[in-house]
DNA sequence: TAATAATGTGTGTATTTTACGCAATGAAAA
DNA sequence: TTTTCATTGCGTAAAATACACACATTATTA
């Protein structure tokens, strides 16, 4: 446990940091997930219902106020398992958000995190607030700053899968190179050559062909791969772009 | 300012965030800033003597509680101008780090700002408590958690000078290529080819040629070139890496 | 069985990266 | 003055990578 201290006046003082001691508010701080997805070739975004009165009509992202005894990282992790039921991923802090009057009801910090998951894998547990997976392209009437929020995030995430080809986690543990491709490019929203997009991630090597094909496609069905951890873990210090 | 609250449960009943109300310890929020400065062909952090008093041995980050009505940002610009009398210059958030335990007296959560200054044109005009800029190589006997914050700190340094030409900012407003070499080489810890250097910088078609050349040097003086700010902004999005 | 719609495998060209050669310049030493 | 030395400035060739596009193959379905 952190040790205990009555008010913030007294870290101050504890601390020796600078600030004048002073009569202030508090400053609160909070946790938010946000979680993208990919199905049936849209990338989505889970969102709940506000559950802050003023904004029940707005969707916002996943959160809740960090406690006082829980790492940042951990208040992540148990807001996404209390929220949905998901746990068994992994998640990224992006950025935190401290506009004075970003939150209506006082002065709320909030640390954000992302994570990439398969939806079909990961099937939610609990559905409280109208909890869903919304398209990408459709996000809008969110509550608080939560707009400015997912922008970030979005832009985050395309950076990040040029980075690592961290889009392995948002599809089914075997998956066809055009699945991969379709994601990358729902991701990063442009059309890329198949052939050179296919030379591309055979070059990378962290592709394990599996030796099933796809079933029930109405077209020649394409060879299933799955992606190999180990390999990336161990040349991941090698990689450094993924260039489109 | 914010809108008044008299304590952290209140934003909790306001915000109907899930956490049941509870008596909890508050969690105080800090901001530090790192600051890298170049000099004498050498990378450099400012740094000052905490002034806790456990770690008063110490070295520690400029840092300061967040002000209740104060904007993350203009937090860490305040902290920065309090510190070292320093302004006009660009602060950029990189990551926010809040273990339980991280902090001697109680639970504070940073968040931390980075940025990139030419230590010739920005005098510190406060030398508090050590004020000092210490080589990049040497730091260490750090207080906190402060050490692991300037690592994470220093990593993203490296790779934000591969994306963006960042490096300029750390140099005279006039520098020989061979001076912008030696930034890249401290930076990145890497020896490089002085003409592909050279090449890919010309490439980028961001430097101009002043006319003038070096002075003082014990050998044939280089030419002496500035950084083009305007023709970067505004070919900034084509930009994607430095490579080396 | 032919049309359709994908998959799978190239190939050539342009561009970028990398390695390295060498003359020119100015300062310092002989 | 002349030579030596360190460094600048300019170049070229080879290797690696990116990019545009051709075509045969395989399963579905009409």
């Amino acid at each position: 446990m952190a040790q205990k201290v009555t008010n913030i006046n007294s870290i101050k003082t504890l601390t020796g940091l600078r600030s004048e001691v002073e009569n202030v508010d508090d400053v609160a701080v909070s946790v938010d997930c946000v979680i993208f997805g990919f199905d049936e070739n849209k990338l989505k975004v889970l969102l709940i219902r506000s559950d802050l009165e003023n904004f029940q009509s707005k969707w916002s992202l996943l959160g809740d106020l960090l406690k006082p005894d829980e790492d940042l990282d951990a208040s992540a992790y148990r807001i996404l398992k209390q929220r949905t039921g998901l746990s068994d991923l992994y998640l990224e802090q992006v950025h935190s958000f401290g506009k004075v009057h970003r939150h209506p009801a006082g002065r709320v910090i909030t640390i954000v995190y992302c994570s990439l998951i398969n939806i079909q894998n990961h099937r939610l547990k609990i559905l409280e607030n109208e909890l869903h997976w919304q398209d990408v392209e459709n996000v809008t009437d969110m509550a608080f700053d939560h707009k400015i929020i997912f922008d970030n995030c979005y832009a985050w995430l395309q950076k990040r899968v040029q980075e690592h080809p961290l889009g392995f986690s948002l599809l089914p543990r075997k998956f066809s190179l055009r699945e991969l491709q379709n994601l990358y490019e729902a991701i990063l929203n442009v059309k890329l050559d198949r052939r050179n997009f296919r030379k591309k991630f055979f070059s990378m090597d962290f592709l394990i062909d599996i030796g099933e094909i796809e079933q029930n496609v109405r077209h020649r069905p394409g060879r299933l791969y799955r992606f190999d951890y180990e390999k990336y873990e161990k040349n991941k210090k090698k990689l450094f772009k993924i260039d489109f």
